[in-house]
DNA sequence: TTGAAAGCGGTACCAA
DNA sequence: TTGGTACCGCTTTCAA
């Protein structure tokens, strides 16, 4: 700390000005070559002049630069991304960040190969296993069914790639990292808002692709955990489970509508929330029961708007593209480990703040990605 | 578009292996010298050879080898940040941000020179005119008071200096660019909230500091239009100024209480909360009155999980820097000219997702940070 | 207007 | 076990 005049201080942020492996060298009087092999424990260098060489290193503020590296390696870093064809509204800007990502990236060419299969957990595994042997050093994917996925992530590692999950997970794998949004917390803040909303009680719903998705479980849980602690006003009924099929969603909730007691509110925790909302129309119940969604695509813009849905809960698809491939090329490039684990907080999207998120929607935008 | 097998589709990202400057070069038979020249558009080349090269360069597919350039260039971007010592659960986590996502920086040294004055509007035009001499690039800044601070960022964009402002904006300035929370929105959230938990109606008040910053303003404006349309059932008391004194705040919400009607709902549109919590308190109405505030610091936890706070708009500083950093970054490393304002989405923080943005209160996380 | 060549900071090979 | 050096692709200076 470095006071400068009376009330007005500095603080210098750089420790020093950061070394090369020529001042390491210099400084001890021994050539580059050998530091070179001290400092990436290569064969032929004494102990002793290793430890001398990384004690200096360490001493000069070492960094190797990334762009030398890469250069005399002529390294590409090849990264691929394996995500569904299906829900576009989500994995596109998904992709969109990555890409985003990958231009901002200096002093290493990124060599994106973005693949697609059908829809989650169909095809997926096929073409991981169909890809092993092309050529690249990390892999960004969205694991459908972690159960099925979880030998291909497997032999993905022994094959020495980095692999990073987004948007879900397959917990006990050998994946790097994974980005994703808190879907416990989802689930929680869709119990809470509607607590907020029926102060009066009333039953509530939760309508999913599939439980066996680790992200759509986490989310009933922590939505049924929120009911009982910020709404216990409010009951559960039993869970709807869509499997991702528009058709199935719809004659689900029109079920749902015919059998007392009738909903007094319904989370939606996927993207494929239009089915239930046409039902809900027909029935004349749109705007009549409060209505959680997730994610945000044109088509739900109108009905927020005239709050026929109370809110959506979004979850950040830019962002969480953008921030796996910031995770993965970090790792790849300068071998810094991620945490396990990053989750990012979904934005709940209200009609006041609907418009912030729109523009993203066409294109992507740092704005709201980033932040 | 190339498609793999039945139902699984590839998406190749590069077109074929990308030529050098040496291939060019070597296929037109010239030197490359004159091949860089051309490609950039440098003095010296006649437009006939340029002409040549271009359509060569398109031919053969010419990729700039990044490494190679941040290599030669070896840049070194040096970056001022001024921010005030005051408001630390605000100004630190920002600080956190710029330096997360200068050390993410891949290919350019980057310098930090964190700056600071006692207080907005109080030493930073002094700080800034000490060092206008000082060498740097670009420089990160929150203005206070910005009819003051005008000719001082004139000054420094004479300089050549890139200004990008965060947190607030100096309008018609000469900045490059602001990066900022969108003030009017967040005060639409806030009567948009209030409005769910109050159906039956009643008088809300809106406490800030001082209407005459532009920040304070729009979340009046956004707070009062949001009323209007979408809790049309709640009347707003006159706005009541703190000028950032807690004792003020404090006493002004004592008198508020005293006078009727007394109000349903509050809004404090600034993170100077505290002292109306506890006035609040002492008349034994917190828990009773709906309140929303403004930013997360500690003392803010509690309330908000024993849910004597409904919730509170997070404004996100760590993101901030995060994004001010990346934007100024791009532009004094590639030219890249950003948009002249970014807005971004502020958290609505709940119970249900406090948990998530509590880790970032005490250190950078890029969990929150960046989404 | 153009060509030739020196280096940026590492890596890797060959000689000592 | 070490030192010396060519080279990765591009930018830039100096000479032609």
């Amino acid at each position: 700390m470095l006071w400068v005049g009376y009330n007005v201080s500095a603080v210098k942020q750089t420790t020093s000005e950061p070394a090369g492996i020529k001042e390491i060298a210099k400084s001890l009087g021994i050539s580059i070559g050998t530091v070179d092999r001290a400092l990436h424990a290569r064969e032929g260098v004494s102990p002793r002049t290793r430890a001398k060489v990384l004690k200096m290193a360490e001493k000069l503020n070492y960094k190797p630069n990334v762009a030398a590296r890469s250069l005399k390696l002529n390294r590409r870093v090849r990264i691929a991304v394996h995500l569904p064809q299906q829900i576009q509204s989500f994995f596109d800007p998904l992709r969109d960040g990555v890409r985003a990502a990958a231009a901002a990236t200096l002093g290493v060419t990124v060599d994106l190969d973005f693949r697609t299969y059908p829809r989650l957990g169909e095809g997926d595994v096929e073409l991981m296993e169909a890809d092993v042997a092309r050529h690249f050093d990390g892999i960004i994917l969205t694991p459908g069914n972690p159960a099925a996925i979880g030998t291909s992530l497997q032999r993905l590692a022994e094959h020495g790639r980095a692999v990073v999950c987004v948007a879900s997970d397959a917990p006990r794998s050998s994946r790097l990292a994974c980005i994703s949004v808190d879907a416990f917390v989802s689930g929680g803040i869709a119990a809470e808002l509607l607590g907020m909303r029926l102060p009066n009680g009333g039953a509530v719903v939760f309508i999913t692709g599939d439980l066996s998705t680790l992200d759509h479980a986490d989310k009933l849980r922590g939505f049924a955990s929120s009911l009982a602690t910020e709404a216990p006003q409010l009951s559960l009924l039993p869970t709807i489970e869509s499997h991702e099929r528009p058709k199935d969603a719809y004659q689900a909730t029109l079920d749902l509508l015919a059998r007392k007691p009738r909903p007094a509110g319904i989370y939606i925790s996927t993207a494929n929330s239009l089915p239930v909302l046409q039902a809900l129309e027909q029935k004349r119940l749109l705007g009549e029961i409060q209505v959680i969604t997730t994610d945000l695509f044109p088509e739900l813009i109108p009905h927020i708007e005239s709050r026929k849905v109370l809110a959506t809960i979004y979850q950040r698809p830019f962002t969480q593209g953008k921030v796996a491939f910031e995770t993965l090329i970090r790792f790849l490039v300068e071998g810094v480990k991620p945490p396990p684990s990053t989750k990012l907080a979904p934005h709940i999207v209200l009609r006041s703040n609907l418009g912030l998120f729109l523009n993203h929607l066409s294109g992507p935008d740092e704005s709201v990605g980033a932040g």
